[in-house]
DNA sequence: CTAATAAGAGACTTTATATATCTATAATAG
DNA sequence: CTATTATAGATATATAAAGTCTCTTATTAG
């Protein structure tokens, strides 16, 4: 079990556009180089995070990518979910059993991990 | 992201001895069938916890399975990283970055769940 | 001692997912 | 119109998970 790249390489984007972005549009060949990954590989995972609000995209010249108008409020949580997807980490009781007591462990333990991750922001590592 | 099967048979095999075994071992064919899954399979998952010391192997007739000594100090995260692996959950700064701000909040939602984890025992389950 | 039982080890196959790449299309600034 | 930039879809490659098969080793009932 292991997050994926993708992820990673979300995270980072959302990270540099907050940074550095004052308003001009970043271009995903810039991003792309940042992180050392192709430019079509990241535009695929950008997608994602346009499709999800979280970003926007301008088409042709001088375009680019630019955080959304709500980006303070985006957390870790919702980033890795418009990546990962939004399923559980843990799927129980492949075979038959209604109520499975380790499943119920396992949620919980996930809860403690998406309570952090909701709790943290993009933001909250910019204002320094 | 997801926990594999493999954690999931092992959690549930682990489970089914603390319920069921007053002293006498269980082959892992009676496992596996309780689980829906091939013996041959099943006993490669349970190799990795004899050698994490969780349970006992016992070969030959009337041979089978049983719990160690010292199971009911055995963790839920015990069990998961003797199948998983101990590595982190977030492989970051892929590229050059020695401090990162993005591993940092990572890893801290990663304890979060690992504290989870390490204080739920199987034998908590069995209690009641 | 022998036959049956059961775990362990290694090679292999299959399936699924992650990680890309390539090409074509659509939008926009100048 | 042309250069630039995002989007979509098909395809390719790599890696890992999940499962099978066969042979070996250990134990014990008889």
């Amino acid at each position: 079990m292991k997050y994926s790249k993708a992820t990673n390489y979300a995270l980072h984007t959302m990270l540099f556009l907050a940074m550095e972005t004052p308003n001009k549009p970043v271009g995903v060949h810039q991003l792309a180089e940042r992180q050392n990954v192709s430019p079509t590989y990241l535009s695929k995972i950008l997608t994602k995070l346009v499709k999800e609000g979280m970003i926007n995209s301008i088409s042709g010249a001088n375009g680019g990518y630019t955080l959304s108008k709500n980006w303070e409020d985006i957390s870790f949580l919702d980033i890795i979910h418009a990546i990962e997807g939004k399923s559980s980490l843990f799927d129980c009781c492949l075979y038959s059993n209604p109520e499975c007591v380790i499943k119920d462990v396992m949620l919980s333990a996930e809860e403690k991990l998406e309570n952090e991750l909701r709790n943290k922001k993009i933001s909250d590592l910019v204002k320094k």
